[in-house]
DNA sequence: GTGGTCTAGACCACC
DNA sequence: GTGGTCTAGACCACG
């Protein structure tokens, strides 16, 4: 569990839940996996239990975790999760070159930074633009 | 001015902010047009004229508008401010895309989807990923 | 508000939930009327604030109430809302008819019994089961 | 024995409770018969054995069961449990009439829909509401 | 004034 | 041991 960032404006168990969710996401923490227990990462994070009952019962609502009373909290086998995730991520990437196109920010600027900075970051995101603009099917 | 959303989660001076960069982006509002008084726009929204001041307040702040005493709010004539905006998407987006690079998603799915959704709204994506794709300039 | 039963064994803020509920069903409280303030509930249930907070972050997930951050809670005018719950109903009472059928016991004896209570109560039952019951049977 | 579904809210001893209560009333386990041991059933459940204790007690209490020291559990011969069961189904049917009801829904719409489904799933309702409706057995 | 979050500490049911 | 609920009291952002 990674640590909490206490100048972050969002509340901490927001934090905590999005710790768990992106772990999971990553395959960190799979189908069945035991969470650690209420009052162990209260003490972990130096907090509240009652923080992280909120953060786990967050969790439970959204279909990431279940209960077994008197056991402790299980992460489920969500099979759906990676394509609600993709859909969640296609969603806000869409939204974002929409707003820039409303304002006149031309997209090709944006994209051509946006390669820039993720191929520096070692992501192959050419690949991608590559099959985007093969055959040579859009050279203007 | 739009109408304020009141079932949004957000607070509404910040809607307001938010209502008026936009205007400004997209060149609604030009540089010296003058704001709405702050008991005016308060009337107009039907919120706390606290909450209108509030929201020039952080519009002076981030330097989007000036204040002249005794004769109003005015749009700052900022050239930056596109800059800003332009580098506050391209942050955005690549954040995205790093968040799904880091949980696994093929970056190629995303791309794929975003520019069929963004041609089926009649913005011209291909456009944009053709040049990148093309001459190879960020192959490496 | 009516009063909190704490012999019953369900927590408080879910009694304070259905509460709100059968009042929205019932039409006490209508689209955007505004619902008493956390604290002032609190004081009049003699409960903790963050009880009453706990039941009110239900029924806005559930989507029965909307919050205006610094102003309060309000219904939230939903048209669905009375659909929903004849849904709820008609599924629970199925389900229990199913059961008796599983067991083996005669549903005519159960419908004959409940009708019987229905109408001791002033409910005119009769009226339904006529239309089930077909052609002028119940002319009574 | 069926097995118990550790997503379900409800505590596990409940759910064995509730198990077993059903297979008396449908007649799979009859008057006399042995109930599996604590220690073996709590192995077939991989629970653990207090929950099957603690579940053997309830149905004690409710006279479901009586223990034999030293030799076992068995079936008690409980000519009212029937009888049991149809007035607490005829309560909860009732209830969520009165329910409905209060909130003004018309019971024609209810019983409509609800002998529809029943009768979807082979369940003759319908003869049941007739035999009401005719003969005029349950008037008075 | 409003709601939202958090802490500290308690009690309960369940396993 | 586990999670779930509740109290008392605090602090913050918002209007």
């Amino acid at each position: 569990m990674n640590l909490i960032d206490y100048q972050d404006s969002r509340p901490i168990y927001e934090q905590i839940v999005e710790n768990f969710k992106t772990q999971m996401y990553k395959g960190i923490l799979q189908a069945d996996d035991q969470m650690p227990s209420v009052r162990s990462l209260a003490m972990e994070l130096s907090t509240n239990p009652n923080t992280v009952q909120k953060a786990y019962a967050e969790l439970e609502r959204q279909g990431f975790i279940y209960t077994v009373k008197g056991r402790g909290n299980f992460v489920k086998g969500n099979t759906s999760m990676m394509d609600n995730k993709k859909n969640e991520l296609i969603n806000a990437i869409t939204e974002l070159f929409k707003e820039a196109q409303d304002i006149g920010i031309p997209i090709d600027e944006l994209v051509g930074e946006i390669k820039k900075r993720l191929s520096s970051m070692g992501i192959v995101a050419c690949t991608a633009s590559d099959k985007l603009g093969k055959e040579g099917g859009y050279h203007d």
